[in-house]
RNA sequence: GCGCCCGUAGCUCAGCUGGAUAGAGCGUGAGCUUGCGGAGCUCAAGGCCGGAGGUUCAAGUCCUCCCGGGCGCACCA
């Protein structure tokens, strides 16, 4: 909005040298797009200069001193920008206006809890699918990261106006079910007393055998221990929705991870949804049949090979579900964003390759996160269900906390390789960036309480309404950003910019705090209780979005 | 071999569609109390941005090659 604003008057400035002769016609947007920046010296840094300087063969200084003189004459009138500026190579240099900022804070404080908040997505239905992990074991490490970004995004999506639909893809179909079927059993077997091997493709985990130790299957005894299909059948399904139960619960009860929708692979075909969706594939003459299986022509749309539908022994793989998933959440929803872990890179060309094929070129974003490296004093920790030797996210949780752990696993980059270092995470966890914001909440809190414990005297209020101290405007500065933060983030899914913006408003606070006293012998600066009031709704709402407490004390 | 991601301060990471003297946290060193919470504030030291070319008025950012690390390359899910 800001930004918009400077292009303007940007722009203004360029046309009047046109019109009165002085530089050439050309075609001013595609310059004067070019987007202000924030600027450490000024509030909002401009380069427009330099790429005028090679179209006008002048320097980016006598272009700066031309733009200048007319961009000041027109900033006489205007509201939000006080002082225009050239810098040394020929940067303009923007200054908010400090009455302007005042205003400002103030539609902070009236917009209260629905400050952030804007209709740019006008009411679209979106879906966003994460986590997905197959129930065949714990959540990991690595599924948190998905599991907080994924939360997060989709309440920012929520923000900036779209309708939000959360995913969690349950593969209850197939190989690796009927593997933990099997594992499941055998250890069930095992303790009742009955010698059965136990092969290495059954997973390793411990909490295999915790599992069939928990389980109660009265009608099978000893005896018919050779019905071990249908004792295995039995224990898959009961095995399978105990699985889903416990993710469930961790996700939502203790992770404060939410979800609209559980999807189950099964039910695609319980549904008639897979024999539709590959109907229509057939229809338009995309698959053929080749050794007896039946494969996609997923080279015709930018995949680099064909691909199996239905394998030979007449089972469809589950690229194949998920083809017919994808295209049941396109039926309502216009876009859909699927978090993945990095180890399913190689899936996108092929999935993106049966979109366009179905008509929904372009609706599908997929987000890739790289993999979490968990350290322990130097040594990695390996993450593998195969393996068993793994750190559950709940235990990680249950060690460092749920807000460290959110704040943590958000402000990395989804395409950074986290290494997270356990035994440095222990000791840091005093020291960790999300106490440091809570804290500067607590702190405003504080000062409130004091304000209403006197609630029946009231201090008296100093009739200064203006902000004008240095850290009172760089705090006011930074508070405004948030709607912008929001609107881009929706855009181009850098979710760790919002913790990284929330330690920016937490160091401009204690900054300001630590030099500028609201109440102030007995008397409360109006204008500073205006400001951090609306501290504390940027940071309750930056936090809320991200899934963090923001604490009256600690 | 092919494809995707990463390489920035001692460590963990930012650096937004190329723009001013490359930033933050942790760690290290030096300071900060008549007053709203010291889980805070201020300052300092610490960098040939993996390497070499190229494009540009301008490259950590774009292109090519090389080195190093992670992950993929199934009729598994």
């Amino acid at each position: 909005m800001i930004e918009r604003k400077i292009q303007e008057l940007i722009k203004k400035a360029i046309v009047e040298q046109q019109q009165a002769g002085r530089w050439p016609h050309f075609e001013v947007p595609a310059i004067a797009i070019e987007s202000p920046q924030l600027a450490e010296h000024g509030d909002y840094a401009c380069n427009i200069s330099f790429p005028l300087s090679g179209l006008l063969k002048i320097s980016p200084m006598e272009i700066g001193t031309v733009l200048l003189s007319g961009i000041r004459a027109m900033v006489q009138e205007n509201k939000m920008i006080s002082q225009v500026e050239l810098a040394a190579p020929g940067f303009l240099n923007f200054s908010l206006a400090p009455a302007w900022l005042n205003g400002a804070v103030d539609t902070i404080n009236q917009k209260g809890a629905e400050f952030g908040k804007s209709n740019a997505g006008r009411q679209k239905k979106v879906q966003v699918e994460f986590v997905s992990a197959n129930p065949t074991g714990p959540i990991h490490v690595g599924n948190g990261r998905g599991a907080f970004l994924g939360d997060t995004l989709a309440n920012i999506l929520y923000w900036v106006g779209y309708r939000v639909e959360r995913e969690y893809y349950i593969n209850d179909l197939g190989k690796q079910i009927e593997i933990l079927g099997e594992s499941v059993t055998r250890r069930y077997l095992q303790n009742q007393g009955i010698h059965v091997p136990y092969p290495d493709y059954c997973y390793q985990g411990e909490y295999i055998n915790e599992i069939a130790k928990s389980l109660h299957l009265k009608n099978y005894t000893l005896k018919n221990a050779q019905k071990i299909n249908e004792i295995k059948n039995k224990i898959k399904q009961t095995v399978l929705k105990k699985m889903v139960r416990e993710i469930q619960n961790l996700l939502t009860n203790k992770l404060r991870v939410k979800y609209d929708v559980w999807f189950s692979e099964q039910s695609l075909y319980d549904s008639g949804q897979f024999e539709r969706t590959l109907n229509k594939l057939k229809e338009k003459d995309l698959t053929y049949e080749k050794e007896d299986a039946l494969w996609f022509k997923s080279s015709g749309f930018g995949d680099d090979k064909d691909r199996v539908l239905i394998k030979n022994d007449g089972a469809p793989t589950y690229f194949a579900s998920d083809i017919a998933h994808h295209e049941v959440n396109f039926l309502t929803n216009s876009k859909k964003i699927n978090i993945l872990g990095a180890d399913h890179h190689g899936d996108v060309p092929r999935l993106q390759a049966a979109m366009s094929a179905l008509g929904y070129q372009g609706k599908l974003d997929i987000i890739l996160v790289q993999f979490v490296r968990l350290v322990e004093g130097g040594f990695e920790v390996k993450m593998s269900k195969r393996g068993g030797s793994f750190i559950t996210l709940e235990e990680l949780v249950d060690e460092i906390g749920l807000d460290v752990a959110r704040f943590f696993f958000l402000m990395y980059s989804t395409a950074t390789h986290m290494d997270f270092d356990l035994s440095l995470a222990r000791k840091k966890s005093e020291k960790n960036p999300v106490f440091y914001v809570q804290y500067a909440h607590a702190r405003i809190c504080s000062i409130m309480k004091k304000l209403k414990i006197k609630k029946g005297q009231a201090k008296p209020k100093s009739n200064e309404t203006e902000l004008n101290h240095p850290a009172e405007l760089a705090l006011a500065k930074e508070l405004i950003k948030f709607p912008d933060l929001l609107l881009k983030i929706s855009q181009n899914y850098e979710i760790h910019r919002l913790p990284f913006y929330a330690v920016e408003i937490a160091k401009k606070f204690h900054n300001f705090y630590t030099q500028c006293r609201v109440i102030d012998q007995g008397e409360v600066n109006q204008a500073r209780l205006e400001l951090i009031q609306a501290t504390q709704v940027v940071l309750k709402n930056v936090l809320s979005l991200m899934g963090v407490t923001a604490p009256k004390k600690m």
